[in-house]
DNA sequence: TTCAAAAGTTGGAATCGTTCTAAACAGTCG
DNA sequence: CGACTGTTTAGAACGATTCCAACTTTTGAA
């Protein structure tokens, strides 16, 4: 975390006691949490705290590519702050989000209609299921 | 055109000169459109199309399975009338969608860790890159 | 054919996530 | 102490989508 602080300052952002209480919030979240999500969290020690603030932060760590914008939801938008390449698997039930830290850009060959007519450069895997707190509360249904 | 007429008869749709219009532009559609682009191109036959219509008939599809929602845009869905699962090829450029025909499941085997806490049943990939077209402008200027 | 129930259409209002705005604030430097 | 700059805030504005209530069409039974 302090870390984290450091390399904000350096590329001369201002830490304002909001950032800080968002960037904490985010430093090793794997939740996927949405503006909202963070918006109550932070809240909770900023009382005055704005939906424009989570919303401009996070905004500015987009850009400084230190966290990723997730289109998974057709609902909201998820915020990862793991900006390392990675997939997700979406619980179909709850929601819920997890990672997959795998690359299969090798075992992802395009066909050659594909290929001439675009230039691929990276790819994104969502996987579907459900969970197993979800698919628990369905036997005990 | 007329197989899927039938079909949406069969099934208790009614069909009126509304929805006749938003089936036939959608047949064979492979643009992945917009419901205002579907709103747009149906308003021409009739003036009187409403966005209310436009999205009521979208609902009707995508429960009947016959229709795909695409969340791939994060400021607007996207619709599919080919329902055969398929991936995506992205222009990073100018949001061209197309489609890439290969099953890869074989291929995308799921480390433990997270099989062991979501059951996977399916799977959606988003290739990004940048369409030929938009190459060719690069290049021009 | 006729007719009424059920389902569909419409324009506009409402909703919801997100973005924008203008005024108040805070830290920095002279 | 100002002036400057970037930040925060509440609320207005926005754009996509959904909802609503009145009206119209489709459909199938009589
Ligand atoms: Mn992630
Ligand atoms: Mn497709
Ligand atoms: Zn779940
Ligand atoms: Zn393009």
């Amino acid at each position: 975390m302090q870390k984290q602080i450091e390399k904000y300052r350096k590329k001369g952002m201002k830490l304002t006691p909001q950032r800080l209480a968002i960037l904490e919030y985010l430093d090793g979240n794997t939740a996927h949490p949405t503006a909202e999500d963070i918006y109550r969290a932070v809240k909770k020690k900023h009382p005055t705290l704005s939906f424009a603030t989570v919303y401009n932060t996070l905004q500015a760590l987009v850009n400084m590519g230190e966290v990723m914008e997730l289109t998974i939801d057709p609902e909201r938008k998820h915020f990862d702050p793991d900006t390392t390449p990675h997939h997700h698997v979406i619980c179909t039930r709850c929601g819920r989000i997890g990672d997959v830290f795998v690359d299969y850009s090798r075992r992802l060959e395009l066909p050659e209609e594909v290929t001439r007519s675009f230039t691929v450069t990276s790819n994104h895997i969502d996987f579907y299921g459900v969970c197993k707190n979800c698919e628990r509360k369905r036997r005990t249904k």
